[in-house]
DNA sequence: ATGCACTCCTGAACGC
DNA sequence: TGCGTTCAGGAGTGCA
């Protein structure tokens, strides 16, 4: 699914339910999702207690109170949601609580999972080299500039640099540039700094207006509650090839970047 | 150091 | 209805 305001979304679904609450037991169906899960998961996560719940980029963070956190990236295709009866052939884990049972869903298995020590968890190789958050203190416009300034790749694959922010992907990369009036494909050490100011406001603003509907719902995204995401049907220009553009009119564009598509307004970004 | 193509896997949507 | 093709929100790896 996902990118980070949908991960928030299932974080924020997932403390109701398990913070607090002693996992009688965690049942790994598949091992192999991007990477072999670690063989004793199961083992070290039943019979503990899940303490917290965060989230740091696009990664998820459940800490129990054995000193362990369980890491996991829903990558393209993973999901939570209740599992009543016979678990279905892409429910590759189990969460048994008091509450019932949670699966963890993905298709596609390009998510994983990670056991680190709590008081280690940042300092894991996955998450020691992100960006910082774009709704925290520490992303700033000048810390925008400084990242854009003297490099040559297109502002849009700048974006998906999870070293340089950490939690934009392909949607809310253009959602973030048409809101700015930016054009994906301009290098991103030849845009004015006054320019950068407005992207790194439209990435905050984006995202949190994002997190406020619960999320996009394309495909495989879901609320841990079953309700869909409601952001998609605000999205400006994602999706919308040969759509008028929201605030000019003219026709939406679609080009490939990085092997990725690109949706944006040739008048209004420049 | 930087930029980019490739790769993993499955399902849904589309065209014929 | 059925079949083949194309595309999908991520991101590490390896190459030029």
């Amino acid at each position: 699914m996902p990118e980070l305001p949908e991960v928030e979304t299932v974080v924020r679904g997932l403390r109701p339910l398990l913070v607090g609450e002693r996992l009688a037991s965690v049942i790994v169906r598949r091992a192999d999702l991007r990477w072999p899960l670690p063989v004793d998961l199961g083992q070290r996560l039943t019979g503990a207690t899940v303490t917290a719940i965060g989230r740091r980029a696009k990664y998820g963070l459940i800490d129990t109170d054995r000193g362990d956190t369980l890491i996991f990236h829903l990558g393209m295709s993973g999901r939570f949601g209740p599992c009543a009866g016979v678990p279905g052939a892409h429910d590759h884990l189990l969460f048994t609580t008091a509450r019932g049972t949670l699966a963890y869903t993905d298709p596609r298995r390009f998510g994983s999972m990670h056991l680190a020590p709590t008081t280690e968890a940042m300092r894991h190789p996955l998450l020691a080299g992100l960006g910082p958050e774009p709704l925290g203190d520490a992303f700033t416009a000048a810390v925008l500039v400084a990242a854009a300034r003297g490099r040559r790749t297109p502002i849009k694959a700048l974006l998906l640099d999870q070293t340089i922010v950490a939690g934009l992907g392909n949607i809310y990369a253009s959602e973030a540039l048409f809101a700015a009036g930016i054009n994906p494909a301009r290098m991103a050490g030849a845009i004015a700094a006054a320019r950068l100011g407005r992207l790194h406001l439209a990435i905050r603003e984006t995202l949190a207006a994002a997190i406020e509907a619960g999320g996009s719902s394309l495909r495989d995204h879901a609320q841990v509650s079953g309700e869909p995401g409601y952001f998609q049907h605000r999205f400006q220009s994602y999706g919308r090839e040969g759509e008028p553009c929201p605030m000019c009119g003219a026709a939406i564009r679609r080009r490939e970047q990085a092997g990725r598509s690109t949706f944006y307004c040739p008048r209004c970004q420049r």
